[in-house]
DNA sequence: CTGTTAGCGCCTTCAC
DNA sequence: GTGAAGGCGCTAACAG
């Protein structure tokens, strides 16, 4: 393990000053071209890249745009291909960052103190939820909490979605729907809470709270509520998952029941992560745009920082039904209505 | 725009040095528990949470590890899924970081020099071309370049895969079968030039070599070499291609060309990304584990972070033939052999 | 044109 | 138990 060279190795070896190292490197006015060269000539043979952090401390500005993420899953990944989309062409460094290791909560705050104001230029973050704005640096958020919208914001439409994912169960003769919930947090669980409530309204259905369960997108609390509603007696005959990780998880219960799946059960999810459409049998799904829900959010952090103020601020994406092969008519089409 | 707290703002509201607060928040000893408290109260009041980059400056040790890519795209997210999944349970931050933009290549060594040392504790690199060892901080390559196997590495096995895609298309009854190399500077890619030309031969089959065309990896190059061979009059009636972007950008010429697939022309292309599978019709390809191939590394890499030399310093993993929807037997059965 | 002098925010001796 | 001083690698004023 060999020190990597630094700007004192660079100028001791070319005989000059840091100083004038940095301003050869960083191609700034005032230095003899004759110098330029040699410094530059150093630079070669020993290898010499600035180090990122060490200049970032001082310049305040690095060309570098972080997304700040709770964890590299499905949705985090396809976001951060959009906004890798975006900027290849755009001079931009990225720098995605997951840290949520620290406490249970509050990951977004934390690891935006411990990178802005020096790492990085801008920030897009994923699923935030408490995040005050006035920040270092411009912040956008990708599918955030509830609340005050005060940063500027990219999301899918949740609701409409939701309500897409109950009227095809609904559609295909199901009556008792089930429902298990997402973070409670974010603003789009909310939105697909209410969608299926609409639409189970809309179609002249009851809601039944014991058919609504808490899942917070955890594989654990997804798995506790699935089994409490699939064990009963009168157990949902379909069940629209606030999104695809909770429905692979119900699917997994649902077979560990001895449970048909579309046969037995149906299930829908959201999102349309490459996970879904791989399972067995392929999960059906509402998809939302998400590389596109990156791009965007690249787009408009990249005008924030250019001091524009961008005038659609709120951004809604939509989102549209994929049936697949886990939703199918009741087997017992003691379904009658409509 | 409020400047974030720093350690003196801490110490100023405190009322206390600078070394005191740091001693406190980082949990040394040698501060009285009364100090102690007062300090974290101001430390939540203020919402101040240490610059990694500071204190990185300074500690030689971050908890971060990095994860150096060319570009985020399906290959590389799929990775950074498998790395995530490895290090949750781990207190290791994440840090992806993607600096391309800068030079055409070499965005290897100058991205691991400027975030090593300082930054982060360790790096896994995805395939990297350039990489000397004797870095400063340990460094695990995924897919890696030829040439001398300095580094640990993970990789799966592209020899054995490109036989099975080759053969594959053989069995189905092809014999003018065309390639479409990769990046040339891989191991992998040439393994899998090496697994195409062993399958043709052991089948009897003459390696011609207007049959082999060079994509690198890169759309534009893949589109060119597609078209030249395609536009022939005595075209192959099947493609493998180095890997599945390669594949569908060989199918967008195709039907460009108003070429039926797999009537037509059969494509079979490497990696199982997400988006292969979605395509129409959906590509057969080889998958390889690309998600285990992160893991992997990041236990590699976690046992070399804590001084053990671990014993397999080369991990190859299996790779698995998936025939989808892009082969099929030669329409004109000209065929014959076999 | 080039070198010297200050820090950026933090952590680590080493005195007090 | 606490504070002052020094320095990590670099850049941005200033001098020379």
């Amino acid at each position: 393990m060999k020190h990597r060279a630094t700007i004192n190795d660079v100028a001791a070896a070319a005989g000059v000053s840091v100083s004038t190292v940095s301003k050869a490197v960083n191609g700034r006015y005032g230095v003899s071209s004759q110098t330029v060269d040699r410094v530059l000539a150093v630079v070669v043979e020993l290898g010499y890249e600035s180090s990122l952090i060490a200049s970032s401390m001082r310049s305040r500005t690095t060309g570098v745009i972080g997304v700040l993420v709770a964890d590299f899953e499905p949705f985090s990944a396809e976001i951060l291909k959009g906004v890798g989309q975006a900027l290849r062409h755009s001079r931009h460094d990225l720098l995605a960052y997951s840290g949520s290791h620290g406490s249970a909560d509050g990951w977004e705050r934390r690891s935006l103190s411990r990178l802005s104001g020096t790492l990085i230029d801008g920030a897009i973050m994923v699923t935030p939820t408490v995040v005050d704005a006035g920040t270092e640096v411009p912040v956008v958020a990708i599918d955030p909490h509830t609340g005050p919208a005060d940063l500027p914001t990219v999301e899918s439409d949740s609701f409409g979605g939701a309500l897409q994912a109950t009227r095809h169960l609904i559609e295909l003769g199901h009556t008792r729907i089930g429902f298990i919930a997402g973070r409670p947090d974010l603003r789009s669980s909310i939105a697909r809470d209410a969608g299926y409530r609409r639409a189970l309204t809309e179609a002249g259905l009851a809601v039944d709270p014991t058919l609504v369960g808490s899942g917070s997108y955890r594989a654990d609390a997804v798995r506790e509520a699935a089994l409490e509603m699939l064990a009963r007696a009168d157990r949902p005959s379909a069940i629209f998952a606030a999104n695809d990780i909770t429905a692979i998880e119900i699917m997994r219960v649902g077979a560990e029941l001895g449970l048909d799946v579309p046969g037995d059960l149906s299930i829908i999810g959201f999102d349309d992560i490459p996970e879904g459409s791989k399972s067995t049998p392929a999960l059906s799904t509402v998809r939302q745009p998400m590389q596109m829900l990156g791009a965007e959010a690249a787009r408009l952090l990249l005008a924030l920082m250019q001091g524009e103020t961008p005038d659609p601020i709120h951004l809604t994406l939509p989102t549209r039904l994929v049936p697949r092969a886990t939703t199918a008519p009741p087997r017992t089409s003691a379904a009658g209505i409509r």
